[in-house]
Formats: structure tokens, sequence, C-alpha cells
DNA sequence: CTCGCGTCTTGACCCAGGTCAGTGCGACGA
DNA sequence: TCGTCGCACTGACCTGGGTCAAGACGCGAG
């Protein structure tokens, strides 16, 4: 995003929070009039089906944006959640949509971001293994992580393990079995929730064929 | 899209075609510069992964929009290619985007469209059962057949049972069993590739699950 | 300190759907 | 008319991961 669409941009922001965790930010349904940017925190998006079932569809870190897939409908086809306290940029989406005609760099990146989420939804529905997903997981969040300046070998796990099984179609239970037997095998460490990457390489490895095109 | 947008759309339309059936539109890597809409025939979109396995991403009706989520990478990010005699509307990128600035109707509808790719994706990416998945399969194909004035009961699949089943995740064999049953039961009339739903209510209903929301 | 609750882990068992191995059956060319 | 070639179908068997049912482990409240 070039600079002079930054500047534009404080006029229409709007600083959301400390929300609490649990806290809902949007709910299926409401009507959409704005996206967010995460400032600090996590989010988890998710669905929930006729049986009450919940799906969900994807956590986002600081400096991500959620709220894009309610702009064909009017209206937010899924949850925000926050998973710990949040903080959040509120954009007004008419007005951002506006300032976006006049501005090309930001209608490029508002593009952009729809498009990069449809790739990340096309590889969570192709058919990998629980090995795949779960290393998939673990190396896309310590990449997004690092590209936000945490560290991307150290990182703690903000969603418990109930939803990280939800987000990649698989039962708890293989959550626990595959993390368990990846800290045997010494590709990572892991205690509750804290979790250490001790084998970058072996996990892209076994995530490559979830993470690649 | 508004009237304007339309009429200045015809400067910057490539009429393409007749393609035949199993030639590439574009192939993934391909620099990206247009988005296409299908004006006749199917094509379906894949990616091929390292071991030279095929996942089909979609299949794409007369009407339909090609070529979206290249965008925030600057080349496709997988193969296009005609699953019959094919014609397209080809529409440079550049010269679209330039225009959605100045029509908002225009931009609103490609930011829709993105929009629109990203739930379809995420539903593909839920966990289903075989039953579910074809039942939903084929309701979605006659919905989008009929949104285009072709019959929602009667239509010919336009694509072998091998790109069915890469598309929903699926083994051919499962396929083939699956429509099998649903013939048994009267839900479908089958003979080759040409479908009839019997009982789309039926249908709906099992399929319920992957459409709503 | 310990009680209680929510999250996580572990083990035993089961099944939907994948895999393998043939068999049918049009469509098309000679 | 007859190969033959490529989808499509079917049956027998196998397995990854789901399900069910206990525990174990922290952590906060009192």
């Amino acid at each position: 995003m070039d600079k002079c669409a930054l500047r534009d941009l404080h006029v229409l922001v709007e600083h959301v929070g400390p929300i609490p965790a649990g806290t809902h930010i949007f709910r299926a349904g409401d009507r959409f009039d704005a996206i967010a940017a995460v400032r600090s925190g996590t989010v988890k998006t998710s669905r929930v089906d006729r049986e009450g079932r919940e799906q969900v569809l994807g956590f986002y870190l600081p400096g991500e944006i959620i709220g894009l897939s309610a702009i064909h409908r009017g209206c937010y086809p899924c949850n925000a959640i926050a998973l710990d306290s949040v903080q959040l940029c509120r954009f007004s989406f008419p007005k951002i949509a506006i300032l976006a005609s006049r501005l090309p760099g930001l209608q490029k990146k508002l593009f952009d971001l729809l498009s990069r989420d449809i790739g990340y939804a096309e590889r969570l529905s192709g058919d990998h293994t629980a090995d795949e997903r779960i290393a998939a997981f673990l190396v896309d969040l310590s990449r997004r992580l690092a590209a936000r300046g945490f560290s991307a070998s150290r990182f703690h796990l903000t969603m418990p393990r109930t939803d990280i099984a939800s987000h990649l179609r698989l039962a708890p239970e293989t959550v626990s079995r595959v993390l368990r037997r990846f800290k045997d095998e010494g590709r990572i460490g892991l205690r509750r929730r804290e979790v250490e990457l001790k084998d970058p390489a072996g996990l892209a490895s076994l995530a490559e064929r979830m993470l690649t095109t």
C-alpha cells in the first residue's frame, strides 16, 4: 500500500478494544459495514451448522484483516471471536471502497487480500493427511508470526486444541496424538500451549504438499 | 454491474475461441494479465502437486469468471483447461482494474466475485461425507446452470468422473458407487454422463449442511 | 492446600472411504 | 464387422483417523 493511501486511511479508522477473550466481534448474519485489522491478540472466525457443530475457518494474527468474505452478501457469513485480549482497527467498508476508487494502491491491496484468502481456503480443502495438516499449520503460523516480528521458532498457541482440530478438519484426539508424535520424534518442543519448532526444515518438508503452489 | 460499466467494458474485451477440449487456457506460473468470462463450454481449474497428482479446484460454466485467484501473486496459481469446446471473453486485468477505479459498480462486482470464491472454497474444505459432497455437487451445478437459463433438472456432465472425484476430494470409485446408490434410491436418473435430478428436494436436504451458510 | 472444572491426553475399537484388481461398454477407426 | 482404447463400474480388502470412554493435568476459587 502506498504512503498516500496510508495517510488518507487515518481519517476513517476507528480503534476498538481491548476486547476480552471469548467476546464476539461480529456474528454470522450481522449487517456488513466494516472490515477490521487485528492490532493485538488473536481472532478466530467460525460458522456453526444446523446441528450446532462449529467449524473454525481461520485464525487472524496482528496485522491481518477480518471481514473480507462478507463483501458479496452484505452480511457476515461467519462469527469472529476474540481468543485472547484483542485490539482492532475498524475500517468502514463503504468509505474504504470509495477511497479505493481514488487510490489504485489500496484497491490493489484489497484485491490482493481477497485473492490470498481464496488460495488459503483452497489449500485447506485439499486432501491431506493429519501429519501434513498439522505440520502446515505450525509452519504457516510460524511464518506469519515472523512476518510481524515475533519469534518464528517459539510461540504460544492462543487457541484450544478443539479449535485447531476444527480448523484442520480433524478430531481433537488426532491433534493431540500427532503433536505428541512430533514431540517424540524431536521435531517440536511442546508443553501445554507453548511450542518450539526444533526442526523447521523437516516440518516444512512434511507441509510442502499443502503449502506449495 | 451497472449499464455504464457494461458499455465501457466493450473497449477492452477480447473474444477468444473456440478452444478445443483438453487445451490449456493458462498454466500455473504463467504471468497474470487477464481474467476471462466463459461464454460457452466448461473450464476446469487444477493444480498438480510435486508427486504429479492433480487436484481440481473448480468447474466454470458459461457466465462465470476464471483467473481471479491470480491477482495477489501476479501469476496464475493453477491451470485452466477446456473440458469441451470453449469460447471466452478475455479482460486485460490492468485495464479492468483502472476502469474499476472509475466505476464503483464494477469494483463492487469484482470484490463480490472474489469474496464469493472464498465462500465456495471454504464450503469444500468442511468435513462432509461422500453423500453430502456429491449431492451438493449436483445441486450446485443444477442451480448454476438454471441461473444461466439451462435446464435445472436434466444436464450433461462435461467432466469425467476422475475430475469430479478430484474436485470433491474423493476416489473415483466412491463417486461411482454413490451415484449408483442415488440412482437405485430414485434420487437421480443416470446414463453415462447424462443426469436427471428426480428428487431435487431430497438431494438439497442431503446437501444442506454443505451448501448452507 | 485442595477441590472442581475445563482442557488435554491416551488407549481400544470401529467404519467410511481408499486401494487394488478386474470387468463392462460405448465410441471410433480400419 | 470387429478390434481396441479409455472411461466407467464393481467387488474384496485394508487403513487412517474418528469415536467412545477413561484418566491426567493445571489453574483459579475459596
